[in-house]
DNA sequence: TCACGTCTCTACCATTTGGTAGACAAATCT
DNA sequence: AGATTTGTCTACCAAATGGTAGAGACGTGA
């Protein structure tokens, strides 16, 4: 009845491959190698290959939204802490789980209604986020800025940090635990210096 | 014997599919059919999907190359401002060729050898990039950090901004002409700041 | 024991994929 | 003119893809 083991075996294994090599050049004989399964499994717990997708983008939509609700209610009220925080939450799974910031930027490469479906999942962390740095900036704690294009911002700027490690390779960086530690420190830094207000 | 015509048309119509929907989702019908031609005329400049893919990376190394060398030499002594240029030199293909950061941002998910063949003709830029911020760093004219690694933000930002409209949308951007200007004001602004001395 | 729901399997199938072989026309060379 | 090279085509092929049909193993409740 509820044995949520195959089927989240499955779940965890596509979102790694999704994240890692790509939505489309997943095919579901790759995963169910992987789960060590046939692939006529996964289409008895998935009604079809697009129906995969879609709760594997809830399952790392779950994922990334609890790490990131914890953040976002961690304490101080400096605000630059807070960004920090959130920052330092999101970076999290770029070291323990590198696929799921990789699947969230796939989305670009999806078709309209698997967009509208992580959408949905991720507009109400996006709206929080935005607000509260609007606030921050009303009251002058942040430098001013458009809000919503500088949510984006730091969201492509960590995101495209945790995704694109052979193109920081690229620009000489080692990819090790302490080469990791070195980009986290910087980020931070980086972040920080963009909303420090003026 | 020189009838560059195919061979630059089949370049260019992959470089667009590649970029927009992902490498390894794009056929080579889907190419002849976007170009107008049979898949066996692609295979006939082409050795192999392979080759295609290396052909392609090496177009759009030389139309970033062409764009970024130029703004390097803008002029200007002032850093924030040899900076500013070359990101908006960079940001200059996100409304002309979105494909083209598209495509780079790729390279994470082909293998090791396309890997180091687009690497191989992006490192003299890099290697340009991250002297000059570094001995700009030196004289106290950039905040201090680590260039490498900066410079890899600084890339992740553009990059990001350029690649994932869909995310920006998200987080309530619109995408039209003016809201590509906020984008690009508010990009400018961004990177201004993180790189202010102090 | 028997019926039933759950779960994974084998056996197929139509379509699409990258790639080979070679025909054919036009241009170019001798 | 005859031979050769260049460029595009049609005709295939073996492998891989997403998906269907249905058999069989397993436990559970009546």
């Amino acid at each position: 009845m509820v044995n949520g083991s195959t089927r989240i075996r499955i779940l965890d294994t596509a979102l790694d491959l999704f994240g890692t090599r790509g939505v489309g050049t997943v095919s579901l004989d790759d995963i169910a190698d992987a789960v060590g399964v046939r692939k006529q499994t996964i289409l008895y717990w998935f009604k079809s290959r697009s129906g995969l997708i879609d709760a594997v983008l809830d399952h790392a939509a779950d994922e990334l939204l609890v790490v990131v609700e914890a953040a976002i209610r961690s304490r101080g009220d400096e605000p630059l802490d807070r960004v920090d925080a959130v920052v330092c939450a999101v970076f999290r799974p770029v070291v323990r789980r590198p696929a799921l910031l990789g699947l969230i930027r796939e989305v670009t490469r999806l078709d309209e209604s698997h967009i509208n479906h992580l959408r949905g999942r991720l507009s109400a962390v996006v709206d929080r986020c935005v607000s509260y740095l609007t606030s921050e900036m009303e009251k002058g704690r942040l430098r001013t800025c458009d809000p919503m294009v500088v949510a984006g911002l730091l969201y492509s700027t960590v995101s495209g940090t945790g995704t694109e490690p052979i193109v920081l390779e690229t620009f000489g960086w080692e990819p090790n635990a302490a080469g990791l530690r070195q980009v986290r420190r910087e980020l931070r830094g980086f972040v920080r210096a963009a909303l420090q207000p003026n």
